[in-house]
DNA sequence: ACCTATCTACGAATTTTTTCGTAAATAGTA
DNA sequence: TACTATTTACGAAAAAATTCGTAGATAGGT
């Protein structure tokens, strides 16, 4: 009986990203955030979160009149889940050839780097 | 007229892969590289080639009674085109926030490490 | 209590992706 | 040539994901 790894849409992971980045939110500011009507038709943001809600991607709760949403898994186990999916059927389970392509595009900041670096230092410490 | 970014499918990827791999191949070598008769059916993927090749995914050439297949795009550009939109879509455009997390779980070799470093070390001589 | 604006529930249509059955074409061989 | 095995072409069904219209529920104001 245990959950399967519970894998989200495109239009899901939208979504979610928004629920992450405001904790709890109604339907209306999802809508919203997403581009109004001009983007989306407001039922169509509301199915998509209650069939969200029938997989258990997110928990809610009623507040008056409105549903007030929260994502049930974090931004970091979902991001970690999908970059790992991404190593195994894109990178050939190579995690450095990730790295790489990601570094390659230039995109990063001096500081990042930085960062990127001393982590690696600490990871080189004690490697397999 | 410009083509579009075109994105493969799930389905489309997995036969990509295999495209990547071995340079050129036919539909029937694909079939079994996918694990046979028991996993898809012949036509499914027949019908899959096709439609990637109506799509430009892939080029093909008969080879007397068969058709022999070609990846159109490379593995790199492929590549790099599905690790920027994940960067954009799941870690608000940080690339060093996805390599934290490609390197956070997976345990990549001290080898690899190694090179990964190296790579940086270069970039960061020249980071805005 | 009634009206109104807002929100939810639900069903269904649409679109996209995946799957496969059937028929026709092809090449080799008897 | 006729038979057979293999491959392609095509259409359409099935499954998955997205979109939206309509009806009913809810809360607040008058």
């Amino acid at each position: 009986m245990s959950d399967k790894p519970l894998k989200p849409t495109e239009k899901e992971l939208e979504i979610l990203q928004i629920l992450w980045e405001n904790d709890v939110v109604s339907v209306k500011d999802v809508h919203e955030s997403l581009g109004g009507e001009a983007t989306n038709g407001y039922t169509t943001i509301l199915k998509l979160m209650q069939i969200m809600h029938e997989k258990g991607l997110v928990s809610r709760e009623r507040s008056g009149k409105l549903h007030m949403y929260k994502a049930v898994l974090s931004q970091e186990s979902t991001r970690q889940q999908m970059v790992d999916k991404m190593i195994d059927t894109v990178f050939q389970g190579s995690a450095a050839q990730l790295v790489l392509s990601a570094l390659g595009n230039n995109r990063s900041s001096k500081e990042e780097l930085l960062e990127i670096r001393k982590y690696l230092e600490k990871l080189e410490g004690g490697a397999s």
